[in-house]
DNA sequence: GCCAACGTTGGC
DNA sequence: GCCAACGTTGGC
């Protein structure tokens, strides 16, 4: 069975709708060391990823994707123009990894991050211990937690469409 | 835009 | 290898 993880991502620079329209993505300029040795060590093709939104309006987890490739050199740290561009990199000694993505679909309603502070089952994941860290390890009970939830979500959605 | 928490750097 | 200074993140 793949594990479950939490990529954040600025919306204002790639978000879960590019994701939609790109269908697949290289998802890159992770430029911490712990996050880059979770992509090289534990990061599996066919671990499902919650996409979540920081540093913006509305911070929560907005989607689903999957792993389809795994870690190898992030392109971008060797590229000059690149806002992570990293001079100390060399494509022989590389620092810094990126892995493929895929788009699995939205959450029919984003799981905002203050319901997730509320709630027991989201008590210790890592979004609210360690919210600094990019790559992020959803544990079986949380991930259990927010596809239930997202459920519930396409039920009454559903119920509501039926009305109509 | 503020600021607390966290991560990185570099002198010793 | 410690730790102060500095830089960055991200929620508010």
């Amino acid at each position: 069975m793949g594990r479950y993880w939490l990529f954040k991502t600025e919306p204002d620079e790639y978000s879960i709708d590019d994701l939609a329209q790109e269908k697949s993505c290289v998802w890159e300029g992770i430029r911490n060391y712990q996050a880059r040795n979770r992509l090289r060590d534990e990061v599996k093709v066919g671990d499902k990823v919650f996409i979540y939104h920081s540093s913006c309006a509305i911070p929560a987890v907005v989607g689903l994707a999957e792993v389809t490739r795994a870690a190898y050199p992030d392109p971008t740290q060797f590229k000059p123009n690149s806002p992570y561009f990293d001079a100390q990199s060399s494509p022989d000694k590389p620092r810094w990894l990126a892995v493929n993505l895929s788009y699995k679909q939205h959450l029919s309603t984003p799981i905002l991050l203050k319901r997730i502070k509320q709630l027991d089952h989201f008590k210790n994941m890592e979004l609210v211990s360690r919210p600094r860290l990019s790559i992020q390890a959803v544990h079986p009970e949380a991930a259990d937690a927010l596809l239930t939830l997202e459920r519930e979500r396409e039920r009454e959605r559903g119920g509501r469409d039926n009305y109509r």
